[in-house]
DNA sequence: CTACAATTGGAACAGATATTCCATCCGCCG
DNA sequence: CGGCGGATGGAATATCTGTTCCAATTGTAG
């Protein structure tokens, strides 16, 4: 079924796409339903809901209702027949373990209170927020601050070589806010960096791996983060879990101000055409 | 609906009883058959499988149908889905559902063979690789292309402004794979960069959250991402479960290679103390 | 701005389906 | 052995559903 629409994909017309949306998003609609009810969630007529069926290859609706009936039945068929799959999938099966174990573990570790109090902070426009990251976290928290830097101004990653990093930090102040991220195999110019922050009075969040951590030892706060990989290196699939907390926190917190700033991008981007829907 | 049949149990005649037994063995039969079907399957007449449903309370087949239909749904939601009956009410929790559900749906919906035939051409070092990413996912982008580059060499992440983005497409060779992620708002160079390089004879691998957007259409493979954001953002923690399969799986591929890079960065890092491990 | 093509959804139509009715059948009791 | 009541499935029927057609609309190229 999703071979069929992504290879008709281009052929589709507006109101064919919304119908192919929900047959991809609600599988039930189509195997239990009318071409009227599919017709009516998709906000078109039955006879565009019949032209789809057609188009992606099948006899009508009716074909296209045979079709997902067949892939919902086999579904639903007790695991243990549906073990014979594609051996690849026990190494998807582990990563899925994994990952939602580390989200779970993730999420489930953090504390309300503690939330709440650094995301005061990163909220409060009064601070400055710098982002400090260890090499292999880099990418996450770039797009922590990204994010960040959508919904309030001053907020920067502290990056670039042991100069410019030192600058920044020398330059930082007390009422700035510093958060800190790096797991185990500490990056040393991280640590003395955020411990110089917080002898110029910086206030210093810290998402690490253990209460043990170095950084744990700076911080005003310190969440923890289950990071176990299937590969060769660290999951950063937890830790941007709680960077997404941390976020809608922040925009829950600033909800006026940044609402009104991502409507300010919002419509730039509509005026240029940069952004598109399909 | 087998409670419903066992109190009714002792006023079935024995053509009802057979109807019955066809209800509660094979269910997919109610759920998508007919009557007539199931009569068939009985061995009996259409009037008895009417007069059961009745007799077990519902209004005609057709309540029956819409019970076991139901039902049915009920079971074939995601594991993570159904967990949600304790709708969370704080924000973590509703964070954790959220997020859970990216994870699985994302890596559910991972074809073992496609995985297999991107992490064979990434992981192929006569090709060189490239990643383009929507805005809004640079920042797993950044991480995927960090990890994938300490496996090997030649690989890059296509950005800047729209002068060097298409230079660099120009400049692609047809032996070269092209990795792009974007999600719904697509950014539009995005799109017209990944079009050129297909043009061009590059091979496609697109991670995005549809069949039915525009990447999907000019894709070699395409793979599909759950993105539900709590905040004012998508989530990309499925995006980045992906990633983390897709590494994992390049670094298994090449790994006498890949840990024999990884040996030579740990020993430049234990030589001049740039990590630690407190 | 106009003409043309594509798209779209409502309405008519044909087919299928659930329901009801009823003649037949079976078992039981007088 | 005969009559009776419930059970049963086939046939008629009314409803519903998928399909097709077409007029209105939208978008587009000249």
């Amino acid at each position: 079924m999703a071979e069929r629409i992504g290879r008709a994909n281009t052929s589709l017309t507006p109101a064919e796409r919304r119908v192919a949306e929900v047959v991809l998003e609600r599988p039930q609609l189509v195997a239990f339903g009318t071409v009227a009810e599919l017709a009516e969630a998709s906000s078109s007529g039955a006879a565009t809901v019949v032209r789809l069926a057609g188009k992606l290859g099948f006899d009508g609706f009716t074909g296209l209702q045979a079709s997902v009936q067949h892939a919902l039945a086999g579904q639903l068929r007790p695991a243990a027949e549906r073990i014979r799959e594609p051996a690849a999938t026990d190494a998807i099966g582990r990563h899925l373990q994994l990952e939602v174990d580390n989200v779970t573990s993730t999420l489930r570790a953090l504390a309300g209170d503690a939330l709440a109090e650094v995301v005061a902070r990163v909220a409060d426009p009064r601070s400055r927020v710098f982002v400090l990251s260890g090499d292999a976290s880099l990418g996450v928290a770039k797009q922590l601050v990204g994010e960040l830097a959508s919904l309030r101004d001053g907020v920067a990653l502290i990056e670039g070589n042991d100069v410019a990093v030192r600058r920044t930090v020398a330059l930082l102040q007390a009422t700035d806010t510093l958060l800190a991220i790096d797991l185990r195999r500490y990056d040393r110019w991280l640590i003395e960096a955020a411990r110089s922050a917080r002898a110029g009075g910086v206030w210093c969040a810290v998402i690490t791996d253990s209460l043990l951590s170095p950084l744990a030892a700076l911080a005003d706060r310190t969440f923890t983060v289950a990071a176990a990989g299937g590969g060769p290196f660290d999951s950063h699939v937890g830790t941007l879990a709680l960077a997404n907390v941390l976020v809608a926190g922040v925009a829950h917190s600033l909800r006026a101000d940044a609402a009104e700033r991502l409507d300010r991008a919002e419509s730039a981007w509509q005026a240029s055409g940069a952004l598109t829907d399909r």
